[in-house]
DNA sequence: GTGCATGTTACGAG
DNA sequence: ACTCGTAACATGCA
């Protein structure tokens, strides 16, 4: 279910929640619910695709992976993996991955490289990419410690935008096509999340998982040999650089 | 039944 | 110590 803009998008739907104290927490996941019997929901927050609910003495993260979901007040039928209960509703996740924090968040999250975060710091992340210059972007892009937030969706949009092919190697890019990179990644970050706040879904695509691209030019799908991910892309549109 | 999908982590080999 | 590759973990839909 998530990149970076749906779990925006969750905790908009959590934040019903924020000041109210929950009555009963569990489910089958190893985190520890005991403890947060009672205690109030103070805020939340997110770190790309990192779903943070702040209590006094500590966070919950959750994390969502490929196939997690939550529901407001609904129910499947199947088990759920992390739950709060509330007086005006419950929160239920299903395959969800939920851990307790016990660090500062400031200790453990910089939110100059979250997409979606008013600190995100373009400056720094062209640092960030200078210490990868000998990376391919496709990599780098879905690397949450450089792009926070980036799933295989924007990566994809974000790159078909700017014009630059995949397996470009960093280094080899011009400065200006960077920028124009790192700008095409929190704009389409943004259409993600305004369509998802309109429509509930996202299907704006120009380049994922079509035959042909918005520019009418034939897309080619490669799947990476790391990851294993598939990437699209316009030979014709985004140029190579090495 | 098969294949595939918005993700991450752990571990062994090199 | 670091990087790479692979497996592992789940679900739901076509």
């Amino acid at each position: 279910m998530p990149e970076g803009p749906s779990i925006l998008f969750l905790k908009d739907q959590l934040l019903a929640f924020k000041g109210n104290s929950v009555q009963k927490a569990g489910g089958y996941g190893p985190m520890p619910t005991r403890w947060l019997k009672g205690k109030t929901l103070k805020d939340i927050d997110t770190w790309g695709k990192h779903l943070l609910l702040l209590f006094d003495g500590g966070a919950v993260r959750i994390h969502l992976g490929l196939f997690g979901d939550v529901l407001i007040s609904e129910r499947k039928k199947v088990n759920r993996s992390f739950y709060l209960e509330f007086a005006n509703g419950e929160m239920n996740g299903y395959v969800v991955n939920a851990i307790k924090l016990t660090k500062q968040l400031k200790e453990i999250y910089d939110w100059r490289t979250d997409i979606l975060s008013k600190q995100f710091d373009k400056a720094y992340i062209r640092i960030l990419l200078q210490q990868k210059a000998v990376k391919t972007i496709d990599d780098v892009l879905m690397d949450q410690n450089v792009f926070t937030g980036v799933g295989n969706k924007i990566r994809n949009e974000a790159l078909y935008r700017a014009g630059i092919h995949p397996q470009s190697i960093i280094g080899k890019i011009p400065p200006a096509k960077i920028t124009s990179l790192i700008n095409e990644v929190v704009k389409y970050a943004k259409i993600f999340y305004n369509q998802l706040k309109r429509t509930g879904v996202n299907d704006k695509f120009q380049v994922y998982q079509k035959e042909y691209a918005a520019d009418g030019s034939a897309v080619t799908m490669k799947v990476l040999k790391k990851s294993k991910r598939k990437i699209f892309f316009s030979e014709h549109r985004q140029k190579l650089y090495v």
